[in-house]
DNA sequence: CTGAAAGCGCTTACAG
DNA sequence: CTGAAAGCGCTTACAG
C-alpha cells in the first residue's frame, strides 16, 4: 500500500498506482474494470491481476462524480424499534443490495432541516425510501428541491416525484370488525396509535365503518404508542373501566400486550370472554402462546413493491407519482 | 434547478451555479460552507442565502475526494432477523449518525469476495463494523488490504487494525449454571447455537465448567439456530427423550421457544418442574407471559463501546488492536 | 484497441 | 479576506 506523506493512514491505491506497476495507462486500468469498454483481453487480465495484488478497487466516490448515479439510497426507518418496521428494514436491505444500491440507514430522529449537523443530502442520493405512518414535509420538500426520488411506505404521498406503497388499512380493519361482529361481539374497545399518522386514522376509520354497518359503535377508544407496553397499559385502563367483549388493536405489538394483560391481570379467557385482534402479523403473533388473530401486512410483498417502484422510477424519472396498494390477509387464529 | 442536456433528471446544483448567481468565486462558496475558512461574514450570509434558495449543498462525494475521511461506515449486521442483533443495529444507527458517520447497512449474505457483484469496498469507507458470533476471514483480509479499521462485536478478533467488543459469555453462562445448581437442579439439558460461532463455544464452555465444578455434566445437548422456532424444536426433542429439571439456552429467542413448548406441549410447570434460562435479555424476555430468567447482554453499553473504539481508532490509526469486555448481568425472573 | 486530455464538483495552498 | 489554479481519482469522448 502506498505510503502517506502525513505519516498517518496509508492512502488508498489508485488507478495510477496500478497503471505504473502494470506498465499501462490509467485509462487502460479504468477500462479493465468497465463492462462495456474495449480492451485487449490479455491486457485486462494482467491489469486485474496486478490490481488484485495491490488491493486496488476503483473508488466509487470518484467514479460517481462522472456518472449520473451514486448507487446510494437513504432508508429512513421511522420506528426501527417497532417489530414490523424492523422486519421491513431487515428485508429491504438485502433487496436493495441485490439491486445494486447501498442503503444508508437513518433513524427518524435525524433532523433534515439543520444544515449544521451531518446532512444526508450532502450525498448525491439516487433515491430515498421512507417508512412511516405519516409524512415528514421537511423531507419531502428537501427531496423535491434536490430532485431526489422518494418512495414512501406506510402512507400515501401525493407528489410528482413520489411513489407510495401502502397497505389497505381500512379494508383490513374492516375485515377484523366483520369477523368479530359475525362472531357475536357487541361491546367493542379500540387501542390505536398516534392519530397524527394517516395509517392510524385509516385503520380506525375502517373498523368503525364496519361496526356502524352492523349498527354498533366503539364503547371506548384509547391511543397508545404501537408497543407491547403501550398496549398493556391501554388494555389495563380500557378493561378496568368498561365491560367489553372485543378489543381491536391497531397493531400486533399492542394486541399482544393487551392479550397478556387480559389473561394474566384481568383473568379473562380469550377468546371465550373477550376477542382481541391485531394488525401486521409479526413473527410473535404466531407464537403458540399467543396465536393472535390478525391481518397480515406482508413484508415480502411490500419490499418487492418498494424496489420495483424505485427501479422503474430511476429508469424513467418523469413518471407521475404512483401508489401500490397492498391487500392485507385476515389470519384467523385463536383470539377472536 | 439547472437543466440537463440529456433531457433526463436535472443535474444537481453546484458551487459554480451558486457562485455565478451570488456574483462571487467558487472558492468563496466553498469557504462559506467551511467552519474553519476565512470569509467575510456578510459575504458568507449572502452565499448561504443564495445557496438555500437554489437548493445547493456541497457534494460530499466530491468533497470526500479531497479529504481523508468519507464519513461512510459499513455496518455488517450478520443476523438482522435476530432480535438482539436487530436491537443492536437499531441503537447503533443513531449513535453513528450522532458521531457524524453514515451507516451503510449490509446483511451477512453479501459476498465480500465476488468482484463482479456490487462491492462495498468500492467506497472509501472510514471503517467497518461487524456484528457476528464468528469471524469472516474474507472480510478481515479485505479490510487489512484496504487499510480499513474494523470493529467486531460478538467475538474477539486478533489483528492490528481490529478492535473487538465482546460479552463475557463464559462468565455469564457460568452464573446461570450456578443459579440453577444452587436451586437444586441436577439433570441439565442445553440448547445452543451453531458451534462454529466462537460466542456459542464460550457460552457452552462457561455453563459446562460451572456444572463440573458442582460434579455435574449435561445430560443432553442440542444445537439449534438462535430462533424461537429452533428453540421450540430442540426443546421438543430434548424433553421427550430425557427427564430433565433444567434447560440452559444459549439465547433468549430459543429459551422462549423452549419455555412455550415445555408449558403448552409437555405440560411441565416452569419453574416448578423445570428451570429454563436464556441469554441477552431481549425485550420479549420481560413480557409478563414469559418473565424469563436470563443474562443481560446490554445493548446500550455495547453500542457505546463500539462507537468509542471507532472514534479513538480514527483519531489514531496506529493503535494496537483492543478488546472491550462487557459484563453480563444475571436477571433472575420467574423461570429458574 | 490505446493513451493523452478534459472534465466531474469540490478543497486548499498560493499569491495578492 | 479573496480569486485563480492545482489537484483529489475517476471516466469518456477524442485522435490515433
Amino acid at each position: 500500500m502506498a505510503s502517506d506523506a502525513t505519516g498517518g493512514r496509508p492512502r488508498r491505491i489508485t488507478a495510477l498506482d496500478v497503471a505504473r506497476r502494470a506498465g499501462v495507462s490509467r485509462s487502460a486500468v479504468s477500462r479493465a474494470f468497465s463492462r462495456t469498454a474495449y480492451i485487449d483481453p490479455g491486457k485486462r487480465a494482467l491489469i486485474l491481476k496486478v490490481a488484485e495484488e495491490m488491493g486496488y478497487r476503483p473508488n466509487a466516490l470518484a467514479a460517481g462524480l462522472m456518472r449520473t448515479r451514486s448507487n446510494l439510497v437513504a432508508v429512513v426507518a421511522g420506528e426501527i424499534g417497532n417489530f414490523h418496521d424492523a422486519a421491513l428494514v431487515a428485508q429491504l436491505v438485502p433487496a436493495l443490495i441485490a439491486a445494486g444500491k447501498w442503503p444508508i440507514v437513518i433513524d427518524g430522529s435525524v433532523d433534515a432541516e439543520d444544515l449544521g449537523t451531518p446532512d444526508i443530502f450532502s450525498y448525491p442520493l439516487d433515491a430515498m425510501i421512507v417508512r412511516g405512518g405519516s409524512v415528514d414535509e421537511t423531507l419531502v420538500a428537501a427531496c423535491a428541491k434536490l430532485n431526489i426520488p422518494l418512495v414512501f411506505s406506510g402512507c400515501i404521498v401525493e407528489a410528482d416525484f413520489v411513489d407510495s406503497v401502502c397497505c389497505l388499512n381500512a379494508g383490513g380493519m374492516g375485515m377484523a370488525a366483520d369477523l368479530l361482529v359475525q362472531r357475536g361481539r357487541r361491546r367493542f374497545g379500540y387501542i390505536g396509535g398516534p392519530s397524527s399518522w394517516a395509517s392510524e386514522r385509516e385503520r380506525f376509520a375502517g373498523a368503525r365503518a364496519r361496526l356502524r354497518a352492523a349498527g354498533l359503535e366503539f364503547v371506548a377508544c384509547l391511543s397508545a404508542d404501537y408497543t407491547f407496553e403501550g398496549g398493556s397499559r391501554a388494555a389495563r385502563d380500557l378493561l378496568s373501566a368498561q365491560q367489553l367483549d372485543a378489543v381491536i388493536c391497531a397493531n400486533d405489538a399492542m394486541a399482544l400486550g393487551a392479550l397478556t394483560v387480559a389473561r394474566q391481570e384481568m383473568g379473562l379467557a380469550v377468546p371465550v370472554d373477550l376477542s382481541i385482534t391485531g394488525f401486521d402479523d409479526i413473527g410473535q403473533a404466531s407464537w403458540p402462546c399467543f396465536n393472535l388473530t390478525t391481518l397480515r401486512n406482508p413484508v415480502d410483498t411490500m419490499v418487492a413493491r418498494i424496489v420495483d417502484l424505485l427501479l422503474t422510477r430511476l429508469a424513467d424519472p418523469t413518471l407521475p407519482g404512483r401508489v401500490a396498494y397492498i391487500e392485507p390477509d385476515l389470519i384467523a387464529r385463536d383470539t377472536h
